[in-house]
DNA sequence: AGTTGACAACATAGCCCTATATTGTCTAAG
DNA sequence: CTTAGACAATATAGGGCTATGTTGTCAACT
């Protein structure tokens, strides 16, 4: 019996997710406040009694909805930065686009609704996990080597982590398709990472 | 009379510009529809009647007053980008910090009213003046030694132009203090004009 | 375990009406 | 040429009130 245990849990959780993954996209739709309990129910093919069996309220719910996507948004900018076969300015790219791009174009007019609701119900959550995705953003630079151009800078590769982000933050809301956001993001890596292909081509390249 | 008459026009025009200034400075506090004209007339120490003989209605007079605004932003931002003893580098950030630095820490909850009073009243002004700010980034660059790197990167100058507006963007409305914005943007900047440096140090720099 | 249908409590959207503020215009006066 | 004061027309803010939608919870059902 005890067998049946862990396929139980996994169980639970997938549920979870998915009705996670649900809530996020009709959040993501309609808003916090015009979006209803019921359609998320719909959309997650479960019942409105099902969602309180798993989420106390609505307001936790959307807590948890909100982590679940900051955090798969954070694991798919990590699993980015780590693929090693790709260029730095590639993997810088795929990394912002993993954490700010998703939403990009399908941002309507209950956008501020839906920041508003983020920052008072899981301010601190939103902002745990943009310091967790600059810091894997500086993290994946310390380990390459525009580290070393940053010490001669006077950066920190924070500092550029940061930055990147401010680029992502102002594409995010001024590209109407996500082609455009990613143009953009990749002359603003491509520049990040400059110093790069100069190091390399000077034969200073280690690595 | 002709001898008088410049003057006079010189003096309409500052008359002008006093309001003008007045009335950015009431709007970017109030928005568009909780700024009344008593409150800029007030401001700018007129009486109401002054406004309406100089401007024919409180759209007009914000249509006139935003586009004085951009136009002595750009203004600014021209003036900083041909300050030639100053570095690439720096003549970025005040370029960036003269278009769009000015309002940063003040921007309160009428933000969005501003925002929308603005291109529905004014858009196509907003988009000419924002190209312009872009073309004239666009064109200190070219003029740069940094140009060079663009072609071996596969950019345009304006690409470089447009994604340092786009971090500008994202910095101003991520940075609570005005030092925020313009730390970032010094990062940015540096990184944009990292090349400049490396062809430096290799003796490659022709001007 | 989850679903269904029902329920009170509460929030929301709409409408109507009122009071107040504001716009845009006019005339008289300095 | 500008201002002050007054004016109708209009926009806005607020209260009350209703209709509708939503939340959170319950018991009965499968």
């Amino acid at each position: 019996m005890n067998i049946t245990q862990p396929a139980e849990v996994e169980q639970v959780d997938m549920r979870q997710l998915a009705v996670l993954d649900a809530a996020v996209s009709v959040f993501a739709r309609y808003g916090f406040r015009k979006a209803s309990m019921d359609e998320v129910a719909r959309a997650a093919g479960v019942s409105r009694q099902g969602l309180y069996l798993q989420f106390a309220n609505k307001e936790e719910l959307f807590r948890k909805a909100l982590e679940h996507s900051l955090s798969s948004q954070l694991a798919a900018a990590d699993a980015a930065l780590s693929r090693q076969e790709d260029s730095l300015e590639r993997r810088l790219v795929a990394a912002c686009d993993a954490w700010s791009g998703r939403f990009v174009g399908s941002l309507n007019a209950d956008a501020a609704d839906l920041m508003c609701a983020s920052t008072s119900l899981a301010g601190a959550a939103l902002a745990h996990y943009e310091a967790r995705f600059e810091a894997a953003v500086a993290q994946a630079i310390t380990e390459s080597p525009l580290r070393l151009f940053c010490a001669t800078a006077g950066l920190c590769p924070a500092d550029l982590a940061s930055a990147l982000h401010a680029t992502a933050r102002g594409l995010k809301q001024s590209s109407a398709s996500r082609e455009e956001f990613l143009k953009g993001m990749t002359v603003a890596a491509r520049m990040f990472c400059a110093p790069l292909n100069q190091l390399r081509s000077r034969g200073t390249f280690d690595g």
